[in-house]
DNA sequence: GACTAGTCTTAAACTATGTTATTTTTTTAC
DNA sequence: GTAAAAAAATAACATAGTTTAAGACTAGTC
């Protein structure tokens, strides 16, 4: 059935009616994207926060001198989406592109605040997705500032091994801010 | 009146009733704290978090090999916290310490429970400041890791002007990850 | 007003990371 | 199954950043 993985999702942290439910889920579009294709492309307007049935995904800037940063990455029970674009609806500074196939849940701009005024439970439920969010790029920035690239290949692996199986090690440079070529050497040291 | 400014900030977000602002004012404890105090100390449980009415902090990790990492700065007007140990009630990674005399506001987190129950607005306020640190430290960790040292400086003195009057160029480095005589020599180059 | 501790600057030697280019290996497309 | 394309490994050289140490310059303390 349509949202429920979604459902599932938001009730770890709230709990909704049957009706709350189906009203929520009617502000849903699902679908069926394949690897490659993007879902936000730089410079577009972010309409739409995204949900992660299945499959796998990566945000990543492309700046002036043709850098590739990939910003992050979400698999399948994640949330993801250009953040800054999205809330001060502006510009994206971040492409989403597909890693493989995948099915993908798509909540609107104009839906959440709908969302937020008709349900305000779901302002505690993003409030936390948001909280979690926040601690989890300030240990992010904490990582990136204090320690080495190869101990912070190392926690990667570790933190991260769903995330691993499914992209490549280019990828994992161009998250880590390295280049590819010095990846390969201090993995195979 | 004690809590009058945090209302402003709050109100930018949410509007309260006067019985409401007088509730949550309740839960808050004002204190004037001197420079080089800590307010938190890595290790230690992280019980509260924190509002500057006036003055300036800086939330900081210390290594295992003795790095000092500035992960955020704080003045007028900012929450600050180590988010991690607070929100999942831990032991904190990060001091926080006065760069100058302060008078800071104080909101533990039991009390901040009991305030998402009694006035479930609060739930929008904290939703809509966790957005934004959301999106601030996504933008810091792009900035990191897609720019040059001396880029990233410049863009630092650009975008936080009030901080950059209050802090030190060692605080800056580390701010930024890297050695203050090499943020020296960029900086004079 | 002199002492002290901390900050800032500079420089030389060293280490980490980037660049460019070539080869090997793996993946993708037909 | 094979050709083409992309990813990964390797290496030589270049640049960015660290370490250590010393001197110049504050700011705080008595």
């Amino acid at each position: 059935m349509k949202g429920t993985q979604i459902l599932v999702n938001i009730q770890k942290h709230i709990s909704l009616s049957d009706s709350e439910k189906e009203r929520f889920v009617s502000y849903l579009k699902v679908s069926d994207v394949a690897k490659k294709e993007c879902i936000l492309r730089q410079g577009d307007m972010c309409k739409s926060i995204f949900f992660v049935e299945s499959g796998s995904l990566r945000a990543y800037n492309f700046n002036d001198e043709g850098k590739d940063s990939t910003i992050m990455f979400a698999v399948q029970d994640w949330w993801i989406t250009d953040m800054n674009a999205f809330v001060n609806q502006k510009e994206s500074l971040l492409s989403i592109e597909l890693i493989e196939d995948s099915r993908i849940v798509e909540l609107r701009f104009s839906a959440l605040e709908e969302i937020y005024q008709k349900i305000p439970k779901f302002e505690r439920f993003f409030r936390i997705l948001f909280q979690n969010a926040y601690v989890r790029e300030q240990l992010r920035v904490l990582d990136s500032i204090s320690h080495s690239t190869e101990d912070r290949y190392h926690r990667f692996m570790e933190k991260y091994p769903q995330v691993v199986q499914k992209v490549t090690q280019k990828q994992i440079a161009s998250y880590l801010g390295v280049t590819p070529e010095f990846l390969s050497k201090v993995k195979n040291k």
